[in-house]
RNA sequence: GGCGGCGUAGCUCAGCGGUAGAGCAGGGGAAUCAUAAUCCCUUGGUCGGUGGUUCAAAUCCGCCCGUCGCUACCA
């Protein structure tokens, strides 16, 4: 029985539509999950939507339409955008969905019954116009000394019932948790915020609302909804079957690693943990935050409508072009940066110019001057030793940064090769071996087509498109494109399929 | 305000105690198998400022400046 691997992306909440920043956590998800399968491991990949709340019941009432009316047609929105972006997710999970409806009620007695959670009373400044409670140290004077919302909006002190987690219960635990396993929240800048959040002292969560009723009912007060982040939350236990504990799935639980975007950690990575805690159940083993976009320079936001859909961008450059891009462009975890002209760039020196040319004067070279086949290879000089070194060390190299979802360093060493292949053949050149030396012409040529098939195969996660035509353009059975099936050589005089280019330059319209 | 990250070549960044590095951009040359792609050489930096520790500091410590983030219940 290979070992499980289960990771996430979040769900995404649907009050609005797909964006580059959904599809760059998706992205991210899935390159791991295709990674994970190729070097042996048992996947299970989950992705979905978020679909319960005030502000998706606001929306459908301004669309004008029934909340799950509204949310089916997002959530479809969704998953075809993860469709589009190649995403290999194995469920994709709707908390609308009656499954997630009887685990979370199922985790609620389940908390309930652990004393975890209370009936109390939700005390506080409310602001109707921004439908949010503030601290009293939040607020600031009016004019008449009235007190305001720090946005401007009148406030009002309101009571209500709610159900409370104990929260403050779980400070000590949660040290403890962040101290064993200290790989627990990623990167390590996210980690210390987490720490001194926790270390801050936390105060109970409430955990239900009675002001709307877009939401899970409460077991046995139906009165109240659930707090939409326990909702959420609960998903990922959802899809591996709970509560049916001896579900075939269960067997993921807990989840290896939950990918989340920066401005959700918290949630992740303190509630989430102490929910699981109190209901007796393991905790996952890694959550890690990354970064967030900007376009041309500026914020994604709603006030400048730059929100950008990535299904035109597949459309015009390729769904692994951008797919390589948004890994390669910057580390995992930070900001960065879309511009077309950085992913022209990208696209025309890094895909084109660097490996897909690579790979053409290799494979259209081979198909005029050696017949066509796997060239034979004669004994190896000291040249070709290096740049197969090179090869025969890259499968590790790339599993230790993925390891560390260092993707963007995965694919540096990737590209050390690509541009020591291209050293290699220039200073072999092979087309003057051609006159001279015909053995000799094969083995450099071979030395080329086993490191482009290396190349190859530890790209497939991340261009999968791309890499599955340019593997059976190197003879690379289709059957044969695991990691283990790497030692696995060449036959000598295997057909070569005619080549054609796998990345072509991407030339600006006039 | 408190806590934390970052500030290194024109740009994006790596290095984190032992004579300043990579990619891109710029300059020169070679080659011509290839998607006019490639290869080789090369210009370029008082490593934010300042004081200290050390035989030796981008690299450790203090202070200052700039910048970004966290500091709970919309998600």
């Amino acid at each position: 029985m290979s070992k499980t691997f289960y990771l996430t992306t979040p769900i995404f909440y649907v009050n609005g539509a797909p964006h580059l920043g959904h599809a760059y956590t998706s992205v991210a998800a899935d390159v791991l999950a295709r990674f994970k399968r190729l070097d042996g491991f048992d996947v299970f990949f989950l992705t979905g939507t978020d679909e319960h709340g005030q502000k998706v019941e606001a929306a459908a009432r301004a669309a004008g339409v029934e909340p799950q009316a509204f949310t089916d047609r997002v959530a479809a929105d969704f998953a075809d955008m993860a469709r589009r972006m190649k995403i290999s997710n194995d469920d994709f999970i709707r908390t609308t969905e009656a499954r997630h409806k009887r685990a979370c009620q199922a985790i609620w007695q389940k908390l309930m019954a652990a004393g975890a959670i209370y009936l109390g009373e939700y005390a506080g400044w409310y602001a109707v116009r921004d439908e949010a409670f503030y601290d009293e140290d939040e607020l600031i004077a009016g004019k008449d000394g009235a007190k305001l919302a720090p946005t401007g909006a009148p406030v009002e002190w309101v009571v209500e019932p709610s159900y409370f987690f104990k929260l403050s219960a779980y400070q000590d635990k949660l040290l403890a948790l962040y101290e064993e396993h200290p790989g627990f929240i990623a990167p390590a800048a996210k980690r210390n915020e987490v720490l001194a959040f926790v270390k801050s002292g936390l105060r109970d969560l409430s955990v239900s609302r009675t002001s709307f009723s877009w939401g899970i009912p409460v077991p046995g007060d139906p009165e109240h909804v659930m707090y939409v982040w326990l909702d959420a939350l609960v998903n990922y236990l959802t899809a591996v079957g709970y509560p049916d504990e001896g579900d075939e799935k269960f067997r993921f639980w807990p989840a290896d690693l939950h990918l989340v975007g920066k401005e959700i950690v918290r949630f992740h990575a303190v509630y989430w943990p102490a929910f699981l805690i109190a209901a007796g159940l393991p905790v996952p083993k890694k959550v890690f935050s990354h970064g967030w976009w900007t376009v041309e320079g500026e914020k994604m936001s709603k006030s400048l409508g730059n929100f950008i859909d990535p299904r035109p961008l597949v459309d015009e450059f390729g769904v692994d072009a951008l797919r390589f891009f948004l890994l390669r462009e910057v580390p995992f975890g930070g900001d960065g940066d879309f511009s077309r002209k950085a992913l022209i760039s990208r696209l025309n020196v890094e895909l084109a110019n660097d490996l897909g040319n690579l790979a053409q004067r290799t494979l259209s070279f081979i198909a005029k001057n050696a017949d066509g086949v796997v060239p034979a290879r004669g004994r190896l000089h000291e040249a070709d030793l290096a740049l197969l070194g090179m090869a025969g060390g890259l499968a590790e190299k790339v599993r230790e940064a993925m390891e560390r979802l260092a993707f963007n360093e995965a694919l540096e060493e990737i590209w050390k090769v690509i541009r020591a292949a291209n050293g290699y053949i220039d200073h072999q050149a092979p087309w003057a071996l051609r006159k001279t030396d015909i053995e000799r012409m094969n083995t450099v040529l071979r030395v080329l087509v086993e490191t482009i098939r290396t190349i190859g195969f530890l790209l497939q996660p991340f261009m999968p498109g791309a890499m599955e035509n340019l593997l059976t353009q190197v003879g690379v059975p289709a059957a044969a494109r695991h990691f283990s099936d790497l030692e696995t050589t060449l036959v000598d005089g295997a057909g070569l399929p005619a080549p054609s280019g796998v990345f072509p330059r991407y030339v600006e319209a006039a």
